[in-house]
DNA sequence: GTCTATATAATGATAGAC
DNA sequence: GTCTATCATTATATAGAC
């Protein structure tokens, strides 16, 4: 588990120093956080020195934009490339439907959204933009109910996905699959609710809606 | 805005210094995360020296166990006073409702969930708790639809809630509120979508639930 | 109770040998 | 390219004066 490979890379033996370090850090920046890492247990997870480690990357901030752009570049070009106009969302669910694989990048992306880094901005506005895109085309050909605010329903559906990754242990942990962060039996578990959420909703008439309304109404002016 | 009280304080002129000490300590915990913030800048926002926080609590671990209590305890202790079943709900809605005043406490909150320190866990377990606690009584009163897993849905809308006071940073910034936090003018944009979802779902027919439960007895066997 | 001074450890970063 | 050795800084924590 510690020396699992990162997905976006080939097997440790055959890469280059600076690839190795490059995939230890994302590694210990996923499980510990930027902060809390030291670039000495980084070059200790990649086997080579901590002088080394400074040699490559200039200084620990350089190595976390290194990291930023392996992670996140290869998400985004594997969204590119699918062509499709939900390519991002395809890609992250991909990564959702195999955890054990992908979980070392799912854990830097959980990092880099928490700890609001650059990264973290790129991926979670490109993430509400899709979604957006999705909305506004699932209501226009009428398989999704039109929203009053595309944009900011977007924005919660994205908070409820992201949130269910940056929290993956509270919600493992809820669901009585402690330290099993985020892996297929908390999956399951959630799919159906979701899934009834979105299609029927919760309550069983307008009441909350109209109180909703009339409260935004009220205060309009401000 | 640097010296503003912790909601569960009052004025720092009549506090004992221990008491400053640790408001102070909440109030840079909540702005820096609790690995990044040093015992000096504590003691230096307390307007105390370094040694004297730690004679008070022992050591840096000490303090923020002495914070969870504070900010949670609190918490906690008024969610029961009001009695009511749905108490704690009830209380955290009362400071979403004044993010101003509120502003330390809720960023405490959403560090120990981030963070995931035991008090993080405590009020996260609590939430979904009662949650699921609505969401049954809800079922048996016929104004809730009835889920076919109380518990999961319970602990996908708390990451909902939760994701939009952990990530308020990303929320704001993608619905043009940048850098006013999870703000009146945020609450207002998301309030409507929200209530929407809630009330009549996202999809116009059944053809994703059925997917889902498909998917699911397929796969039942695991 | 409160402070200053200091011990001790860890960290990011540099210099130079090989 | 890679390592060892070291520096400078910062952090937690302690000791003792007032």
């Amino acid at each position: 588990m510690l020396n699992m490979r990162s997905a976006t890379s080939s097997p440790p033996t055959d890469l280059t120093a600076t690839a190795k370090i490059r995939d230890a850090a994302i590694e210990r920046f996923a499980a510990d956080g930027f902060g809390k890492t030291s670039v000495r247990s980084i070059a200790t997870t990649a086997g080579v020195s901590a002088g080394l480690v400074m040699h490559h990357f200039g200084n620990k901030e350089g190595l976390r934009r290194a990291c930023d752009d392996h992670v996140l570049g290869t998400i985004l070009r594997q969204a590119q490339d699918k062509g499709s106009p939900e390519g991002l969302r395809a890609v992250l669910q991909g990564y959702l439907a195999d955890p054990t694989r992908y979980a070392i990048d799912i854990g830097y992306l959980s990092r880099a959204i928490t700890e609001d880094s650059a990264a973290g901005q790129r991926i979670v506005d490109a993430i509400i933009d899709e979604t957006e895109d999705f909305l506004r085309a699932g209501a226009a050909s009428g398989s999704l109910r039109a929203s009053a605010d595309p944009r900011a329903l977007a924005a919660v559906m994205a908070m409820t996905s992201l949130g269910m990754v940056t929290m993956a242990s509270h919600l493992a942990r809820a669901l009585d699959c402690a330290g099993q962060g985020l892996g297929p039996a908390v999956m399951r578990r959630v799919a159906l609710p979701t899934a009834e959420l979105y299609t029927h909703g919760l309550y069983t008439d307008d009441t909350a809606l109209r109180m909703t309304r009339e409260a935004l109404e009220s205060t309009e002016a401000s």
